[in-house]
DNA sequence: TTTCCCCCATGGATGCCATCGACGCACGGC
DNA sequence: GCCGTGCGTCGATGGCATCCATGGGGGAAA
């Protein structure tokens, strides 16, 4: 992981589909061995895979809720029934395990607050467990950046 | 927007660099079509680009931290200036504005707790207008999901 | 029902590009 | 001074995107 490998990353974060070509021309690369970084990034699993970005407000989903959950008990069969019931859930896009009293985090998609509430109560709501919660909507994310910085460890 | 797209959309996103032979077999089109709508959903902006999804962990950043800020105006010109701030802040994964009295929710990421630390005093509490700070740590990540619903508006 | 239009499938031509193998070279550690 | 590692270059090959043109089918409107 050098600043070669830096760059590649970087660059690949706001454009997955750069030829190795283009790719070779800017991190300063000749094709073949920019190639071959590809390659044992991808193997090592530093690069996870690749995505299209698709506007969510655009296929149906302009709401974002985040929603605090708190479980009745902080036990590992508590916490593995809620997660395995909200990995069931595909409107939740990230759901994170915290510090501090209220437990858990997630962020979840919604068409319109009445497809929210129905998501609530027919879903969220049923899942046993849950001591309280708390949503918030976002109004507007004022930043959603692709590109995460990348360290040089080496 | 119709079940098509769905499906080239849903594939898109859990691959991002399939060829347009292998999305039209699944998608069940052929690849003249296929690409076609491919092209407009670009155009049109559904599709915003294609990232490299890149192993957070690996690079050197695995903690995340949601930081709630609350701001001392909820004007314009206060809720400005600390966006412009943000934008500068390359941990700053997304920054939402919120319902709410907590006015804002950002995701960051940072090497250990003292590069946090660091982070926190350096960076955002030099930002001005900023009342409140509240951060919590994600212990871990129980769902992450690329893939959004596709909801078939027509 | 008929007509029209939109969208599909098919096929061919072209050119880019990924991939692989091989070879030589420079740098740094031992 | 030797050796390993990583890069550059070259050439060959195959796959694929991209464009074109043509033909067919099904749904909507007249």
């Amino acid at each position: 992981m050098d600043a070669i490998d830096a760059r590649l990353l970087s660059a690949l974060q706001r454009d997955g589909r750069q030829t190795v070509t283009d790719l070779a021309a800017a991190v300063g690369l000749s094709p073949t061995p920019c190639a071959r970084r590809l390659a044992r990034l991808e193997a090592e699993g530093v690069i996870e895979g690749y995505s299209a970005r698709v506007d969510q407000a655009r296929i149906g989903f302009p709401v974002s809720v985040f929603i605090q959950v708190e479980l009745e008990s902080q036990s590992k069969d508590a916490i593995d029934t809620f997660e395995r019931a909200v990995r069931g859930f595909d409107r939740v896009m990230e759901c994170h395990l915290m510090t501090g009293t209220r437990d858990i985090l997630m962020r979840v998609v919604a068409a319109d607050l009445t497809d929210f509430d129905r998501f609530l109560e027919d879903k969220l709501m049923r899942v046993p467990g849950i001591r309280s919660m708390r949503s918030s909507f976002a109004l507007r994310t004022m930043v959603r950046r692709q590109v995460l910085p990348v360290r040089v460890s080496a």
